[in-house]
DNA sequence: GCAATAGACGTAATAGTATAACATTAACAA
DNA sequence: TTGTTAATGTTATACTATTACGTCTATTGC
């Protein structure tokens, strides 16, 4: 399924891609497949699948991330996402917001626990949960 | 059967709990609200709800985790889990097993960085996908 | 040029996951 | 008993995702 090769994917964007994209990218948050679907009706999208083909591709290439906790998708904030073995996302349980971040020191540890049991490591999801710093002020 | 003893869960299970968290203990892998449903039919059990409201005080006290890429759910292996913040999951895409494990030192990256960040962390997901030991040996 | 092919797209139908809303029953304390 | 709370039962509905099939278009090979 997945093969995150984006540094030799130089195929262009489809134009329902771009749009699915575009909607991701000026949207400070994530999106259902069904809100952007709802938001994309306008440009001509009328059924689930649009969206979740143009989906399927952007996540593949890396320029879309799926938040498996919040059936969700954002885009991708990271310059040249391409070198981070291991994404992780926190996100505020008060205000919506996800920041994307990527740690060395975590990925080290994933992929030696996945040589020292013999797992054959392919992708990993972490997603934090709680307050952002802006939230835990305001409370 | 063994009885699970969480330091903040005094009260006994329902039927429809026990129900649930018996047949997810009986299982070798994750199971889905829809399939503990439909293997519960005999027990009486008749609508979603009966499910997904046992599920979600198991969840809560611990006995039961929910894997998040899946929608699906896993009685704890764990002995004692209530002492692990940071709860980690090896899921292999070939024969669907779960295999639970708990890095202290992944922990401490993630509280470490929260406490940077100034991100108030109340839980953690980490999903890893890949190839089990097993399935790696036969391919 | 002109099939043949492959890929993207359109559309309808359906499968799978989860919750809202409300009625009923059980447990139990005042 | 009666009032109260928690758990349960039931129906309906919302939300998420995929299957199946048909069309269109761009490219490839002849």
């Amino acid at each position: 399924m997945a093969e995150h090769q984006h540094t030799h994917d130089t195929k262009p964007l489809t134009k329902n891609q771009r749009l699915v994209l575009e909607r991701l990218e000026k949207t400070d948050g994530p999106l259902s497949a069904y809100s952007i679907l709802d938001e994309l009706r306008d440009q001509g999208f009328r059924a689930p699948l649009q969206v979740y083909r143009a989906l399927e591709k952007l996540v593949d290439v890396g320029l879309v991330h799926r938040l498996e906790s919040l059936n969700a998708f954002v885009a991708c904030r990271h310059p040249s996402c391409q070198n981070h073995q291991s994404i992780a996302f926190a996100i505020c349980e008060q205000c919506g917001s996800v920041k994307e971040f990527s740690e060395a020191r975590i990925a080290e540890d994933l992929t030696s626990w996945a040589a020292e049991t013999g797992f054959m490591l392919k992708k990993t999801t972490i997603e934090l949960r709680g307050l952002c710093k802006d939230c835990v002020a305001k409370a």
